[in-house]
Formats: C-alpha cells, sequence, structure tokens
RNA sequence: GGCGCGUUCGUCUAGCGGCCUAGGACGUCGCCCUCUCAAGGCGAAGAUCACGGGUUCAAAUCCCGUACGCGCCA
C-alpha cells in the first residue's frame, strides 16, 4: 500500500496573498487532488511583530476565491479543523517546546550567548578577512560551569542547532534534482529566539513531519535552507519529505515581481474583473508545461495532467497580456447568465444593476466577445441605461460630416414608420434609405451609431437598434440632429 | 564574500544525443470576413538555443570553464 499524498502551504500572515504564493498553492492543491491525497493549509504566524488577523483573512479569502479548497486548515481567522489541530503556529508553541528539549538534551543544540553585537563584529571581520559571515560556533562547546556563570551574570541565550561538520547535505528536489550542500559552510542555526520563541525553519520542520506531509512544494528561495532543515529531521530520527523548489515569478523587467509592476496581490486580480479559473489556468502554465504545449484547460484536465517534473527551473515573467487573452477566452465560454451573476458587483458598483431599460441579458450577449475583463462590462454598454455621452472626435468626424444632420432626421422619420421593430426589417428599411438617398452604407450606418451610441465602435448595429426600441433609437436620432 | 540555483523567438514554453533547415501559445504584422470595434479564418516575421572550450560520426540536448541574473547566509 502507498502513503497518501498530503501537501501544504504555509503563509506568514504579513500581508495579502501575492502571485506567487497563490501559484504555490495552486501547485500544492493540484498535486493533491492529481494523487487524491490532501491538502492542508497551516498558518506560519511566529512572528508576532508583523503577523495580523486581517492577513488571515484576506489570504483565506484569496485562497477561497481561486477555488482550491483545502482538507485541513483554519476555517476562519480564528478556529480551524483536522485531526493535527491547531494549524495556528502560535497555538503549537509547547509542541515546538518539547522537541526543543529533546534536542538540547541529546545534546544536539545548545544555547548560545552570543550578543547582537558580537554577532555583528564576527560577521565584520569574516567579510574583513573574506570568509563566510556565518556564526563560528563560539558558544558550541561551552561546560555546564561555564553556561552556569553567563547565565549568573544575567546573560540572555539563543539556541542553536549542531550542523554536522563533515559530510554533505544532498537535497532530493523533485523539480532539480540532487543538490548538494557541504555541511561545514552551513551555520549552526536558531532555532529558539532569545526573545524565547521557535524560529521558523524549526516549526516548519516539526510541523511538517508531525502533520504527515509527503511533499513540501514551496519557492526557490527556501532551497538554501533546506539543508539545515533535512538535518533537524535526522537529529530528531524522522524521514524528511520530498522537497520541490519552484521558481520565482518575475516583473516585466526581469526583477521579482512587486508591487511597482502594478497588482501583486490576488484580491487586486479578482477585483479587476479576472475569473478563478483564468487565474488558475494561468498560473498553472506559468511555470509548468507539458509536451503538447495546451494552452487552456479545465480543472479536471488540469488535476489529471498536472505534475512536478513538468516544472521549469528558471524564472518566468508574469504576463499581464496573455492572462488577458485567457480572461477574454473564458469569458467568451462562459453562459451569458453565469456571466451576469459574475460582472454582478461590476454592475452594481456602475449603477447598472436593476436599471432601467433594455433586459440586461439581451445587452450583454450582444458584446459577449469583447469583454476582456469583467470590469469593463460596464463602460461597454452603459449607453444602453445611460444618455448618450458623445466621444469628441466621432462627434466632429461623423456627425458634423456634410449630411449626416439630413440623415439622422430622414432616419428618425422613417423608423418611426417601421413595425415591427426588428433587426432584419430595420436593416432592410435602413439600407433601403441609403439607396434612396443616393448614399454610401457607411455615409449613413457611421451616423446612427454615434448619435445612438456616442461611439464609433460597439456592437453590431441593427440588432443593437432592435434592443434599444424605437422610443430610444428615435428620440436619440433627433437628438443629436439637435446638437448639429 | 561564500554556497546554491538559473540562462531556447518580445513573453510563457516544447525539446532529455540523430525526427531541429528548433515546434506550439500569447503578442506583433498582413490578408479574408464585415455596418464600426471585437471575435473567427488564413498567412508571415520573430531564437547564431548566454558565451567559450571539450566529448562524439553527430550536441539546444553530455562534461568543464566564463559572463550575466537571482536566492540564501543577512
Amino acid at each position: 500500500m502507498t502513503t497518501k499524498i498530503r501537501t501544504r502551504f504555509a503563509p506568514s500572515p504579513t500581508g495579502f496573498l501575492h502571485i506567487g504564493g497563490a501559484r504555490t498553492t495552486l501547485y500544492n492543491w493540484l498535486y493533491a487532488r492529481r494523487h487524491k491525497g490532501d491538502f492542508i493549509l497551516r498558518i506560519e504566524d511566529t512572528d508576532e511583530v508583523r503577523s495580523t488577523d486581517d492577513s488571515v483573512t484576506a489570504i483565506l479569502d484569496s485562497v477561497k476565491w481561486l477555488g482550491l479548497d483545502w482538507d485541513e486548515g483554519p476555517k476562519d481567522g480564528k478556529t480551524d479543523t483536522g485531526p493535527y489541530s491547531p494549524y495556528f503556529q502560535m497555538q503549537r508553541v509547547p509542541v515546538y517546546r518539547k522537541y526543543l528539549d529533546q534536542l538540547v538534551a541529546e545534546g544536539k543544540a545548545y544555547r548560545c550567548y552570543c550578543t547582537k553585537d558580537e554577532l555583528d563584529e564576527f560577521r565584520r571581520v569574516a567579510q574583513l578577512e573574506k570568509r563566510p559571515p556565518r556564526y563560528p560556533g563560539k558558544c558550541r562547546a561551552l561546560s555546564a560551569a561555564q553556561r552556569q556563570e553567563l547565565e549568573a551574570q544575567g546573560k540572555k541565550f539563543s539556541i542553536r542547532f549542531k550542523m554536522p561538520v563533515d559530510g554533505a547535505t544532498i537535497v532530493d528536489d523533485a523539480i532539480r534534482g540532487k543538490v548538494s550542500f557541504e555541511n561545514n559552510l552551513q551555520q549552526d542555526l536558531v532555532i529558539w529566539k532569545t526573545t524565547d520563541g521557535p524560529t521558523y525553519n524549526f516549526c516548519c520542520v516539526i510541523d511538517d513531519h508531525l502533520m504527515g506531509m509527503t511533499h513540501v512544494v514551496r519557492g526557490d528561495e527556501h532551497l538554501s535552507n533546506t539543508p539545515s532543515q533535512i538535518q533537524i529531521y535526522y537529529a530528531l530520527g524522522w524521514t524528511p519529505p520530498k522537497f520541490a523548489h519552484l521558481s520565482m515569478i518575475l516583473g516585466p523587467d526581469g526583477s521579482k515581481l512587486s508591487k511597482r509592476h502594478g497588482a501583486t496581490s490576488v484580491l487586486e486580480y479578482r477585483d479587476q474583473g479576472y475569473l478563478p479559473h483564468t487565474m488558475r489556468n494561468y498560473l498553472a502554465l506559468l511555470g509548468w508545461s507539458n509536451t503538447e504545449s495546451q494552452q487552456l484547460f479545465t480543472d479536471e484536465d488540469l488535476i489529471s495532467k498536472f505534475d512536478l517534473e513538468g516544472c521549469q527551473k528558471s524564472p518566468a515573467t508574469f504576463d499581464t497580456v496573455k492572462l488577458n487573452w485567457m480572461n477574454g477566452e473564458y469569458i467568451r465560454q462562459t453562459p451569458v447568465k453565469e456571466l451576469i451573476e459574475l460582472a454582478k458587483p461590476f454592475l452594481e458598483k456602475a449603477g447598472l444593476w436593476g436599471a432601467k431599460g433594455p433586459a440586461l441579458e439581451r445587452v450583454i450577449a450582444l458584446e459577449h466577445e469583447k469583454y476582456k475583463l469583467l470590469s469593463e462590462i460596464p463602460t461597454l454598454i452603459e449607453f444602453f441605461y445611460k444618455p448618450v455621452v458623445f466621444d469628441p472626435k466621432a462627434f466632429e468626424k461623423v456627425l458634423k460630416a456634410p449630411g449626416a444632420k439630413d440623415v439622422l432626421l430622414g432616419l428618425a422619420d422613417a423608423l418611426q414608420e417601421l413595425t415591427p421593430f426588428e433587426e432584419k426589417p430595420l436593416e432592410a428599411r435602413i439600407r433601403q434609405f441609403v439607396t434612396e438617398k443616393g448614399l454610401k452604407n457607411g455615409q449613413v450606418f457611421h451616423p446612427i451609431r454615434v448619435a445612438t451610441t456616442g461611439r464609433t465602435e460597439g456592437p453590431t448595429l441593427f440588432l443593437m437598434l432592435e434592443i434599444m426600441g424605437k422610443d430610444m433609437v428615435v428620440s436619440r436620432l433627433k437628438d443629436a440632429a439637435g446638437k448639429l
């Protein structure tokens, strides 16, 4: 029997969920789902200064919006559920302390009394002598008597983990293969702070083991810490999980994606009108691909095809242009009724939800192939519900053209008489008008469009007029003519 | 500074020694469709596979070095 796959996403609640974190979450989730395993969420809030409750909420909201469900972890910002509860690290401190005591008792970790100033000095001298600036192990071999004396002086201490002094630690990474680190170049890392609390690397090892993680999929920036973590697993008599380190996501200028490149928070993408499915698909492709070079995936497709081996070792640039294309694809695939529901917040904000006028369903369907973002929908359809606002250029070029006024007035009369006021008869009547007056199509079609919408671009003309209805069309033709 | 990682069209990538005169997707450009804008169809341009050495009958693919970028130690 094979062990059940268990993956996790373990954010520090010190801010919103950014794009990189979202991708890490997605890959962990995909891997777990692919193998019918469990996906766990754990909150690494041991940084008491920077962790906030708001961040926890924002992160949970983000993961939920992305449509990634977790099997164990927080239910909200305070409570959680699952066989390994609690999933908030601050609530697990006694657990960490237990293993800390064990390591100290076994001589695998030791108290270090060096002050910040002393450590700075070590570092300075090391830099000067062009040696690696690592902790020199000053307190590593202190005797019990020496420790007593230092403590009698009221010296505070941190606790350091004793790294082996020879040999190498191999990280067998699912994406990068075997990566070797010389042990004597690693330093004795602090696992318990002077301020009496555990450090990130220590909690991470203990939780990943106790919570039964089989795979740790995380960002590239953790690769260098992995040998230390692996040695802690060994010291505790545990087998490390399989690691996979994902490459970084870059901004368009090749530097690490940050706020100055635009939106970095997942919730900002939601607010700009991207669909969760777009984010899942796009992020999946940013650093992972299969041999078919497939671009569009259903969720089932993604789950059945995703694998760690297909992940890219090199960093990837986040490309909003492709994201927009993909979002357009998925909007086009979304049935209009569903699309309206998705666009509801944006329509409400624009005052178009429940507005008097043509049926929203027909209006939105009219320009279905044009939306790239949900947030664009209101601007593209608002002229159906709000007074016409003329684009100055369109007004100059199209309405002020010679004869345009006569066209508008003539059409207003002709269309007033038209029944039924529907696409086909409208087209027939307007084309007839063109012939009667000896004009070209453009000389008539363009002025109608600008007069009724204020713009030179918009939906297919005759169906649009039908949806607007006779009263609106005729009065707008007259109004526009009146301005000339 | 040390250690580690990375480097294929503008961007995301395929490629695991011969199928590569390097394939796909986004974007760009052109044509078609057409009442505009899109969408759609067709087509084109775009990569001396970072650079330099090897290994081999044969290298984008294997090995070594260099450069540049990034990460960790901080």
